[in-house]
RNA sequence: GGCCAGUUGGUGAAGUGGUUCAACACACCGCCCUUUCACGGCGGCAUUCACGGGUUCAAAUCCCGUACUGGUCACCA
């Protein structure tokens, strides 16, 4: 049996939405799941959307994702080149190949006439499509034209009648009519293959055996098997994934937010939980299982279960999976990984190494995603807190005073700085004060620390410091 | 507009003719644990599967129609 083998096919636009991303983790896991092979193949047939350093942008993004490239442009296999724009001859080749067959055309007509064209169909309210003018001409009429210099492009014959099947393994099969097939355009007149062409040539001589992609290139299918059988190629299967919409249910864009890969990662998500939860998001595996590593996910992995319709992408539920692969983290581990943001929100000199590590620790099991270290970590870094509505509510009620300062007193006492004895002073101020519990807890932490709800209160005091302690105790 | 597809709760979704079929998870709410909040644990959360017909003893599951949503009709990918 032959090998499986899959693509990851980007334009290099430096830029990966979570949608790309997808496409990637099921191609990836297609060829992994068959200890197949996954490529690296990158089309940049429209020169002007080329974007200086794109390449790297894709290899860096994949490598974070945890996948292999087994083949692509820095680590060639023997079906290179792996840039479109470095196979032009290729395409040029077949192109030229199927005129020979009889399954393309020249093509002559200028923009002018297929604007004229357009303008006729749009006034009609029809879609425009080319009439198939240049069909017409026999080879030496064609040959003739080209001698003389004039521009072509070369169009690929469509039937006019019948039906083509498309096999899909998500949609099944989906039946398109012929009629509706433009002869489209396969070489363009500057030399550069079309998307849809040079496509279907890359993926037959790469030997790719599954193409993922957009449902959106589901109706087109059509005509890369017609391609396919105009050659006389074996077709590739076929698995067209529904789309994967903003949190607000529209398309995703870069304008809708941050739903890129890299912004996400900037913002300290970690990348195998953002493959864990994409992968999840229009497919399911047979059992309940929700967290998996890359290996759990290899073996697991039928693209049969990929769901037909499209997905909303939810951060709330990328957040609860983010904040599992966060408290799975060995300590160091994390440390390493939030620290980074801590030092981006905060002035650090002056606090020890300890500090900064203990610091850290007790907000593991609190923050969905590094960045948000900055914000709950606030309380260490301001000279004041200001009370939100809640706690002015509370601690308004009686005895809170007391209580306060029979706590200051408590502190005041501690003469060895050690959680310990913070909790020791907890412990007193209890029996002095005669409170407990809620009554007890949460002056303290609000007058402390100005919020409700934290880590602990003993290391957060300890933390603190004795003198900022004692001033915000008043 | 033509063509293609999709439609299970706020979200991800399981379920493809009948033994709990509306699982599981996020979110939300409640309780418990913790001398506090959080963490964690437990429980609640769609009498109903877009709507209308039909087939059948039996339908979220099959068929037809309607509605809605999306995609697609380039010398863009």
């Amino acid at each position: 049996m032959e090998k499986t083998r899959t693509r990851f096919a980007p334009s290099p636009t430096g830029y990966m939405h979570i949608g790309n991303l997808r496409t990637a983790i099921f191609e990836y896991l297609i060829a992994k799941h068959d200890n197949g092979d996954f490529l690296l193949r990158i089309e940049d047939t429209d020169q002007n959307r080329k974007v200086e350093g794109a390449v790297d942008f894709i290899y860096n993004t994949l490598s974070l994702c945890g996948f292999k490239i087994d083949e692509g442009p820095f680590n060639e296999g023997k079906y290179g080149p792996y840039i479109q724009s470095e196979r032009l001859d290729l395409y040029k080749k077949y192109a030229h190949e199927l005129v020979e067959k009889g399954a393309a055309y020249y093509c002559f007509c200028d923009e002018e006439r297929l604007e004229r064209l357009r303008e006729v169909a749009s006034l009609n309210k029809q879609a425009f499509m080319y009439d198939g003018c240049c069909r017409k001409l026999t080879k030496e009429e064609a040959e003739e034209k080209i001698k003389n210099g004039e521009s072509y492009v070369i169009r690929q014959k469509m039937p006019k009648e019948g039906q083509t099947v498309v096999k899909d393994l998500v949609y099944g099969e989906v039946v398109i009519d012929n009629s509706v097939l433009e002869d489209q355009i396969l070489l363009k007149s500057d030399g550069y293959p079309t998307y849809n062409f040079a496509n279907v040539v890359d993926d037959h001589l790469m030997e790719i055996t599954h193409v993922v992609r957009g449902k959106e290139y589901l109706d087109q299918t059509a005509k890369y098997n017609l391609l396919y059988e105009a050659f006389g190629w074996e077709k590739p299967i076929y698995a067209h994934v529904a789309m994967v919409l903003g949190e607000d249910g529209t398309k995703l864009s870069k304008r809708n937010g941050d739903a890129s890969f890299m912004d996400l990662y900037n913002d300290g998500y970690l990348p195998e939980a953002i493959v864990n939860y994409l992968v999840l998001l229009g497919w399911s595996p047979e059992s309940n299982q929700e967290v998996f590593s890359m290996e759990e996910l290899i073996k697991e992995f039928n693209p049969n279960r990929i769901s037909k319709s499209s997905s909303q992408y939810d951060v709330k539920k990328l957040n609860w999976f983010n904040a599992i692969y966060i408290k799975n983290m060995e300590l160091d581990k994390y440390v390493e990984f939030v620290l980074p943001f801590l030092k981006e929100g905060y002035d650090l000199s002056g606090k020890s190494e300890e500090w900064i590590k203990h610091l850290l620790s007790i907000y593991q099991s609190h923050i969905s995603y590094g960045k948000q270290i900055v914000d709950e970590v606030k309380l260490f870094f301001e000279d004041e807190v200001s009370l939100d509505e809640e706690c002015q509510e509370f601690i308004k009620q009686e005895g809170i005073d007391k209580t306060i300062s029979v706590f200051k007193d408590e502190i005041n006492a501690i003469s060895d700085w050690n959680v310990e004895n913070i909790t020791n002073a907890i412990n007193n101020t209890k029996e002095k004060a005669e409170v407990k519990g809620k009554m007890l807890y949460m002056p303290i932490r609000i007058k402390v620390s100005g919020i409700m709800h934290g880590p602990e209160l003993p290391d957060t005091i300890y933390l603190l410091g004795k003198d900022t302690v004692l001033k915000r105790l008043g």
